[in-house]
DNA sequence: ACTCGCTTGGT
DNA sequence: CCAAGCGAG
């Protein structure tokens, strides 16, 4: 007998609990994973998404290779993939870690369904989440819309929640047929693009956990403070380890419990919060499928979003030419990196939505390609939130000031000048606003507006009061 | 990724 | 009375 245990975005062995329930029907372990991306559509992970994917499976590889095993890789159909694989060792169990992406959802009921009635022994579990997104309900057992009555029940909660154990000396089953390589599955760029990646991140389960003690050992302290700050290394950078399932939150929880005794008061307090946007932004996305394209507030169904046929402004917005330094910082450094400051992803879509009059799905798709963290819960609660049109929303009306912000935020302008050298020899005066500098100042910084650097592709104020024109016409 | 005040439903 | 939850700003 063999059990199956199929990993898809929970790509680590420890706190794994589908490897602890294959574990424990004392069968031997198959792991393996199957390439779909097909069932995924029109949410298949982007180019940084698979860039991501292709060394957390190297590394996940890896690690079953030290312990004397290898991952079976398969492409095609999820169902008849795994079909093959049963008939091919016999195995009687099926073991998973839930994904709530409502693509995937629904293809892993009719996939459940389907091998039950093979006679086949199957199983989901919960490896990505504190809470099933079905656990946390109001009084009348409805769904929350509103983050602090969501986080106020859920947190009561945090003292029952631990992790799997790490399973020891697993039994794996003998694999006769290794399948694919990882390369064949043909996830890494065609042209390189991908040096900035590379500088950037070590995706895979050892540098996850390395990732969450530095964090934890050396930043929780001052977390409330510096997460603001996209000019200091204040945040943890764990959002693509989550979301790969290379750490799960209820390890990290634990690692956080090591340090800080109540995970609910300070200085834990303000990062656990944090682990608690992304369950409410899984439980949105489970009571509100529909949020990844439509507006879960039904009265901007109208809204007069400006559809760019041309395309242009877009364009400039993608590459970090629209002329505001904060802006352009935020966008350069999602293009290099594959991963932005949440500071800056709420300026760049506030102006994207309001300044631009775009709407915030496009946005979404852009983060969607470029993102090495992009997760579709995540991802539509942030566009949504800063739209206004979401859970919990940022009323219209504020409009974020991508000059007021840099200056509170990025003081030094270390964060502009890192992203856009070509405006460093600015004095800080000028250097969140160039175009209010004088000739004279500009000449002397080697600055050539229209040249060196974009002229501001809107007028702040004006574009401001037509966003808000725009709004009136909803009431 | 807030805050406040109103409504509602339960004691 | 209170407190949960929401919607307006």
């Amino acid at each position: 007998m063999t059990a199956i245990l199929w990993f898809r975005r929970d790509l680590r062995l420890d706190d794994n609990p589908a490897l602890a329930a294959a574990l424990a029907s004392g069968s031997p372990v198959l792991p393996v994973y199957i390439h779909a991306p097909h069932e995924e559509a029109p949410w298949a992970p982007g180019a940084a998404s698979r860039w991501w994917l292709h060394r957390s499976l190297q590394s996940l590889d890896r690690s079953l290779q030290e312990r004397g095993t290898r991952l079976w890789i398969t492409r095609g159909d999820s169902l008849a993939e795994l079909r093959r694989i049963v008939a091919a060792t016999g195995a009687a169990e099926v073991h998973w870690n839930r994904l709530y992406d409502p693509r995937i959802r629904e293809r892993d009921a009719a996939i459940k369904q389907a091998l039950r009635a093979d006679g086949l022994r199957c199983e989901s579990h919960n490896a990505s989440l504190l809470f099933e997104p079905w656990e946390i309900l109001t009084a009348q057992g409805q769904p929350y819309r509103v983050f602090s009555a969501f986080w106020r029940n859920a947190a009561r909660r945090l003292p029952d929640i631990r992790p799997t154990a790490t399973a020891q000396d697993i039994q794996w089953a003998s694999i006769e047929s290794p399948g694919l390589a990882i390369e064949d599955l043909a996830l890494c760029p065609r042209i390189d693009w991908d040096a900035g990646l590379q500088a950037s991140w070590t995706p895979g389960e050892q540098a996850a956990l390395n990732m969450a003690t530095r964090f934890l050992d050396a930043r929780l302290e001052r977390y409330g403070e510096d997460r603001d700050r996209p000019d200091v290394p204040g945040t943890s950078r764990l959002s693509p380890h989550l979301h790969f399932g290379e750490i799960g939150p209820r390890r990290l929880l634990e690692l956080t419990r090591a340090r800080a005794a109540d995970p609910t008061e300070d200085p834990a307090e303000p990062f656990v919060r944090e682990v608690g946007w992304r369950e409410f932004a899984h439980h949105l996305l489970y009571h509100f499928p529909q949020t990844p394209t439509e507006p879960l507030n039904p009265r901007f169904a109208d809204f007069p979003w400006k559809q760019d046929g041309t395309d242009t402004r877009l364009e400039a917005w993608h590459q970090g030419r629209t002329g505001i330094p904060m802006v352009d910082a935020g966008l350069r450094e999602l293009w290099h990196t594959g991963w932005m400051h949440n500071r800056a992803r709420m300026l760049v879509a506030s102006f994207l939505t309001k300044n631009l009059l775009l709407p915030w799905q496009k946005g979404a798709d852009w983060f969607w390609d470029t993102l090495v963290d992009a997760d579709l819960a995540s991802n539509t609660l942030g566009w949504q939130w800063t739209a206004g049109c979401g859970a919990d929303a940022a009323p219209y009306f504020r409009v974020f000031n991508p000059v007021l912000q840099g200056q509170r935020f990025d003081p030094d302008g270390a964060y502009v000048k890192h992203w856009c050298p070509e405006l460093a020899r600015l004095p800080l005066k000028y250097l969140h606003q160039p175009w209010t500098a004088p000739t004279a100042v500009l000449t002397a910084a080697v600055v050539t507006l229209g040249t060196d650097y974009p002229h501001p592709m809107v007028d702040l104020a004006t574009s401001r009061k037509l966003a808000l024109a725009a709004w009136e016409t909803l009431k």
